[in-house]
RNA sequence: GCCGAAGUAGCCAAGAUGGUCACGGCACUGGUCUGAAAAACCUGGGAUGUUGGUUCGAGUCCAACCUUCGGCA
């Protein structure tokens, strides 16, 4: 079966070094996982700052006022797969937008083939939470009662099942058929303690880099509702750049929503199965995972 | 040293005339998730500066002390 690495994480975990480090080792070539540094312009403030000779794939590939989604990433991300390892070459994924991994490893989903109505959003996103809530139950009150609490409050989930529900029979196509590849997952991790402090530190060196000026530059162009602009340290800045708040009080807001993203992150990976963990505050953390893949790769 | 103001969780902060063991927000914690995911949601714990007093009952009134801020010296 065809190998495929994978290498995830919280933010500010050094996946990406790592990925480097392996790629190296064991003739590899890198695919981004990551749902913002797909989008070019935003630089800085998504930590593009790899070494220039290594080629990532899928970073870069659309213009911040266009929206992408899961399904899309699935099918790009596939085709890489299977290019690289036609060159004969380890396709190692790295990234930390755990949707994106868990669409490579799982990937017979049958809504993916289900698109996004942007007509019935538009309207839809009008509606309040006790509207959409409503209207799903109308639709699919089975469905409506069996959802837990977060679900039912949360409108855009809430919107994508009315929209697959009044989408039925329209969208047939099948869901694309991936086969499955021998996997190696490992995800870097940290206790927050140790987190926090490398996220704010990470913070600190991107306002010195220049995020500033680059959102000054992607306004020119773009402007805030658009989908790419919907990243940390960018929509952050926001009320900055609208002379709503004082700068150093948009910075702590940003540091706080890294920390918070890189929590959640930490309990999307936790549930999952067959991961080795690699917690990146022991010494011999690198060492442990070469050792790990070294001993997958020669497996075969 | 004197005068004034203030002290409610790590931070900000509400609390008419004393009366459900105190509203919120941020942070922090745990979780949800299948074409928005760096998104969008759900959940939890923690506080009345100290010591006395008045009162059936005090964050709320009184006194002393401590601390902070402002002004005068």
């Amino acid at each position: 079966m065809a190998k495929l690495l994978i290498i995830s994480g919280p933010t500010a975990t050094g996946k990406t070094s790592l990925a480097i480090k392996l790629a190296k080792k064991f003739n590899g070539e890198l695919i981004s996982a990551d749902s913002r540094q797909i989008y070019t312009g935003l630089d800085i403030g998504t930590g593009k700052d790899h070494p220039k000779n290594i080629k990532i794939n899928l970073v870069d590939i659309i213009t911040p006022d266009q929206s992408f989604s899961v399904a899309q990433y699935q099918k790009l991300a596939h085709q890489k797969i299977i290019e690289i390892q036609a060159k004969n070459k380890l396709p190692i994924v790295v990234g930390g937008t755990g949707q994106y991994i868990d669409s490579l490893i799982n990937p017979n989903k049958p809504t993916y083939s289900i698109k996004p109505n942007h007509f019935l959003r538009f309207f839809l996103n009008r509606f309040s939470t006790f509207q959409l809530q409503k209207l799903y139950s109308f639709l699919d009150k089975k469905n409506f009662d069996s959802l837990n609490n977060s679900e039912r409050h949360n409108p855009h989930r809430l919107i994508r099942k009315i929209e697959i529900k009044l989408s039925l029979g329209n969208n047939k196509n099948s869901p694309p058929k991936i086969p499955s590849f021998d996997i190696l997952h490992l995800s870097l991790t940290a206790p927050t303690s140790y987190l926090y402090p490398r996220i704010d530190s990470r913070v600190e060196k991107r306002l010195k880099l220049g995020l500033l000026d680059e959102i000054k530059k992607i306004l020119k162009k773009y402007s805030w509702s658009d989908p790419g602009l919907n990243t940390l340290a960018y929509f952050d800045f926001k009320k900055y750049f609208q002379k709503q708040a004082p700068l150093e009080s948009c910075i702590s807001t940003w540091r706080f929503h890294e920390h918070s993203y890189a929590r959640r992150q930490k309990t999307w990976f936790k549930k999952r199965e067959a991961i080795n963990f690699i917690d990146i505050s022991r010494p011999n953390y690198l060492k442990q995972a070469l050792e790990l893949t070294k001993k997958w790769y020669n497996l075969s």
